[in-house]
DNA sequence: TGGTTTGTGTAACAAAAGTCACCGTTAGGC
DNA sequence: GCCTAACGGTGACTTTTGTTACACAAACCA
């Protein structure tokens, strides 16, 4: 990836940074990382040492605990950014989040000190950050409706429509047992929950794959 | 309150803005707001102008739904500012949380435009607030791990301590449904483990007060 | 003082979610 | 084609939480 190639992917996909300058920056001391489908990007308790500019793919995102449990969080699309590696980049801190690509993922990681100036010399990409950080916010404020005003079925439903907005496609490649992990409760829960829709006539199941009517 | 006495407040609270330029920067354009216990400071849609600085007091922060149900995030107390209001108000959102007084509490408001000149000016200033979204984000984290991966009564015990390191006594003066109202649970059920932990031996329990052990 | 409000205890039951056990099916590898 | 692992269906049961209903006591107030 040649630095012209470099700079028109960021012009399409970060609509919000439209100045050169920025974008020069950004290509001049960042690099490309890419990573296959289900390839772990960050752990909790990594040291986070850049910050992720995705170009393609998209990164799931999740908050683990100590017995192995975890929930799904949300998905960082191309053309967002993450604020909680923003923010622990610049403090320093290790990771609180485990992230991991969907697909093909290919990121520019713009190094932690680099941020400061990008912050100190324009205002845009400042309110690009500012933006990311709402984002952010928004949906851990989602994650906390559902998980304390929903029930699982709810959740469910939710947690399709999503996918199915993500990945543009009504027929979602998905196990139970998948789903299962993401909302942190059992397989044999999501298939009671997905049979009870399938009779409501608002899915039609098959082996790995779940249609959204 | 005069000027000198307010840059008194606020070196005394603020350590992390100990410089003389920065307070008398905030001084000079902020506003004295305060609030007798159980006051609405801050209403989910209301528009945000101003960034608070908590001087005295402590500030409980809500998440609602649309049915009336709510849950207790976190506190803001003394010496700290809220990076949800500060985000919102840059970005000039609406509120998505609600925000009440505890006892008497006194903040500094900042207009949200001066916010812009104090990040210009001040890389202090930019790492109070960088700590000021940490802080959120961890705490948000925090609510995510309690409700998503703990039972009830695990959530009693930590909410009771939260709030016993909050007040800096084992001595609570809560009511069973005030606890039920921020852990969205009914009054029953929290009296139930409450009951439970005092046969433990974990608490004592009296009217409109709770001893922690 | 008596009446009302508020706080708490508790039983009985219902609903939601988690767990266990087991079965058949499908896809993929060899 | 056969074996195996992954996937999904389902009944039975438990645990956790929510709901209803009521009793009683303390605090408050007129």
């Amino acid at each position: 990836m040649d630095k012209k190639e470099t700079i028109s992917l960021l012009r399409r996909y970060f609509q919000q940074l439209q100045n050169q300058e920025i974008l020069e920056s950004i290509e001049s001391v960042s690099s490309w990382m890419d990573f296959s489908e289900d390839i772990v990007i960050l752990e909790v308790g990594d040291l986070i040492r850049v910050v992720p500019m995705v170009i393609k793919g998209v990164v799931k995102v999740f908050r683990d605990d100590e017995e192995g449990r975890s929930v799904f969080l949300y998905y960082i699309r191309a053309g967002e950014s993450c604020a909680f590696t923003l923010n622990s980049c610049i403090r320093q801190e290790k990771s609180q989040v485990r992230a991991i690509a969907t697909a093909g993922t290919n990121l520019l990681a713009i190094p932690a000190q680099m941020t400061y100036e990008l912050n100190r010399k324009f205002p845009l990409w400042q309110e690009f950050i500012t933006d990311t950080y709402a984002a952010r916010f928004h949906e851990l404020l989602q994650v906390i409706d559902s998980i304390s005003f929903q029930h699982m079925d709810t959740r469910l439903i939710g947690y399709l429509n999503t996918k199915r907005d993500l990945t543009n496609s009504s027929i979602l490649t998905l196990s139970h047992q998948e789903i299962a992990n993401d909302l942190n409760t059992s397989r044999e829960v999501i298939s009671r929950l997905l049979k009870q829709l399938e009779h409501q006539g608002k899915v039609e199941l098959h082996r790995g794959r779940i249609v959204v009517l």
